[in-house]
DNA sequence: CCATTTGAACTTGTACACATTTTCAGCCAT
DNA sequence: ATGGCTGAAAATGTGTACAAGTTCAAATGG
């Protein structure tokens, strides 16, 4: 039997990160014993290591609510990012395996075909395209052979999604060039090249930034 | 009435900064319990905190042990710590208050008084000087105005101390040029210099390595 | 009519009891 | 003797009851 705590965890934190509980929401502890089926023991220790990770804040005896994020914060959160990940794939280029690198080629084949597919509603496509961007970068961490920079960075990674979910979602040019940016970040891991890594990870973090989207939206809307 | 869980969140940390509990010890809920005067529930809580900040490391149905680091783990700490604390300084450079910079005076001040006294035994003033040393970081830290970069670098600020307390201590000469550096970054801060001040800063955070003082230590033994 | 108080409903915090899992000494069979 | 088995002791995991704190709306007084 799988812990109960593991579970309320798991389940707390797709809750969130699916939108379900927005962000600056008020999160009952009861309510979501009852969703998640375990005692209010366990959900109150999930929101403990959610608090820890950032994705949510408790106030004394005044409940646990869902991050809401400052568009300043976003932007610190993207340079930390920038900075932590560009160290991780430096650590990466010197020695990932043949196996993390073909994992992370198959991921970015894999957007390139989600971007062939033209039946799909468009949300869909990039829901996925969401989640196979967090796979990349979190590929590339635990490649980087440091624990605690895995775990610091993934929290960094997720952090924005729980916003930008409901607010800001990349378009179709921004998906095709994002992938781009994978495709050169894999050819210099794989040449081994600490310094081009990481200068090749930090740029793409730092044209993923969501302020640069806005600016982009906001540019192509005045070419109408 | 103070919190439970804070009394034992504050009560278990000192307990293993002080080296009560050794690295790799084993922690019992139940004896944490009796020791701080409350039940195992707020123990349980406080030990899952410390986990999130990695003092400590929890294995399921196993119990709680006290981190335990390598050698290459301290040195990949140094490095992330002269990056983030890099770049909370030179936040700080930008908007740290003059109230802020005093603090920081007042300070390397107590510390130049302390290396004035020579009638007290040296691992007191030892002791001394390293909690002025954690007050100095934290204090930039928290001129940085980051909230995540705070709490992120303050975790990686105490976790050697845990390792370090028990078996590398700094010699005086060691302190002596420690805060030399000290007034410098605080010369760089208060000339609002973000570049200078992280450079320095990263030259101070790197020259206080255990490394490097293990180096030092050999050094110094050699010229005898 | 508005500010203040009050208390009941609701939520979080803590303790404790019980369930589950691990550990390890003692025993048995080989 | 040694290797594996077994069950009691001990520790962690989980559920529940109760205590303490917060909130909000109705009552009260100016």
């Amino acid at each position: 039997m799988t812990r109960a705590s593991s579970i309320a965890y798991d389940t707390i934190r797709q809750l969130i990160l699916d939108g379900v509980y927005a962000p600056g929401q008020r999160m009952l502890e009861e309510e979501l014993a009852q969703r998640v089926g375990v005692s209010r023991t366990s959900v109150r220790d999930s929101l403990r290591r959610l608090a820890g990770e950032g994705l949510v804040h408790i106030e004394s005896n005044r409940g646990t609510f869902v991050a809401e994020l400052e568009n300043a914060e976003i932007d610190e959160i993207f340079q930390l990012r920038a900075m932590l990940e560009g160290h991780a794939t430096a650590l990466a280029a010197t020695h990932a395996t043949p196996a993390d690198l073909d994992a992370l080629s198959a991921i970015a084949t894999e957007i390139d075909q989600l971007l062939l597919q033209t039946d799909q509603p468009e949300a869909v496509l990039l829901s996925s395209f969401q989640r196979c961007n967090t796979r990349f970068h979190t590929t590339i961490l635990r490649a980087s052979g440091s624990r605690r920079l895995q775990s610091m960075s993934t929290a960094l990674l997720e952090l924005p999604l729980v916003t930008m979910k409901q607010h800001i979602w990349p378009g179709e040019v921004s998906v095709r060039r994002s992938n781009a940016q994978h495709w050169d970040i894999i050819e210099a891991l794989r040449a081994h090249d600490p310094t081009l890594s990481r200068l090749r990870l930090q740029a793409h973090i730092m044209s993923t930034r969501p302020r640069a989207m806005i600016a982009q939206a906001l540019a192509s809307v005045s070419l109408l």
